[in-house]
DNA sequence: CCACGATCATTTGAGTACGAATGATCCGGA
DNA sequence: TCCGGATCATTCGTACTCAAATGATCGTGG
């Protein structure tokens, strides 16, 4: 058992490079948080998208859209931190919300620094719609656990957070 | 509670653009699975670089070559099933992992559309070193959580997976 | 008042993630 | 046998994610 002998499974054709999942110690990757937590996301995000097609929006430009509208005017940074997103990458998002006019940049000029950020008429009845389909996406990615479980679920995450 | 005004909160000074929380109808993003999810995995993955600068890999590496240690050959696809990433995916992660020379591909005869991916020495004992890492960096992420809701999250995650 | 540290926004580079398209190969049924 | 559907790997385009560097501006302590 200390020899790095190979068991029971079937051995590498492979010459010079012999596979030892002995060294691994019993490591199983799939029950690790790091992995159900990626294969959660990713599940989610393709619930999200596929619920969102109408408003095309993806879950971060949903999350920062709401922000905006919920709080009327608010600058890119701080939006970031209420988002959960850096400033490279708050950046990014507001670009495409821009784009896409529903939303409107402009200058500050009590902080020249920033930029302040505020919702079209486009922006805050997109959102309004977003909404729907978000309550639908939420239900739908919890949709294999109780309503017990769910609450569970949530507030676990949230002590994660 | 029905028509449209705006309740306690400052409104937005921006002629033209009035901001309407009232829209939202008291959805809040901060409590929805997604967000959560997404705040639990970004802490998640930097605690994971933090922990893993040694060995120099990044979740989704880690798993590929984990996986390839565990079963000594295994095809590129096949892989990126068992890893939860898809092919496109997968074929980025694995080549930073031949860059290294962690792993070798070589051409299987019997299908001339695979490539056969098996571990180096030098992969193997990384595997072996990353994997000790791994185990702490489980630790410190689920360390804010009692031993039982570590298992109750765990088994809620595979639920949703 | 001014110099220094903090904050704001942007850019670059590397990595993850996926849809869609492509070309090569495989395999099963007509 | 050969044809059509499936699978394999790759590439492209778009988007998120962060670290690090940059330049502009702010605010404060000396």
């Amino acid at each position: 058992m200390r020899h790095s002998e190979i068991d029971g499974r079937p051995l590498a054709k492979t010459p010079g490079t012999a596979p030892a999942a002995s060294v691994l110690a019993g490591y199983v990757v799939e029950d690790q948080v790091g992995f159900l937590m990626r294969r959660a996301n990713q599940r989610h995000t393709s619930i999200f998208l596929d619920g969102m097609t109408e408003a095309g929006l993806t879950p971060t430009q949903f999350t920062a859209l709401v922000k905006i509208v919920e709080l009327g005017r608010i600058t890119q940074n701080h939006l970031g931190r209420l988002s959960a997103m850096d400033p490279a990458t708050i950046q990014g998002v507001v670009r495409r919300l821009i784009d896409r006019d529903l939303v409107t940049r402009s200058a500050e000029p009590l902080d020249r620094r920033t930029i302040v950020l505020a919702p079209t008429k486009a922006g805050v009845d997109l959102a309004a719609r977003a909404v729907v389909a978000a309550r639908r996406i939420t239900r739908a990615t919890l949709e294999p656990l109780t309503a017990d479980e769910q609450h569970l679920l949530l507030s676990l995450l949230r002590k994660l957070g």
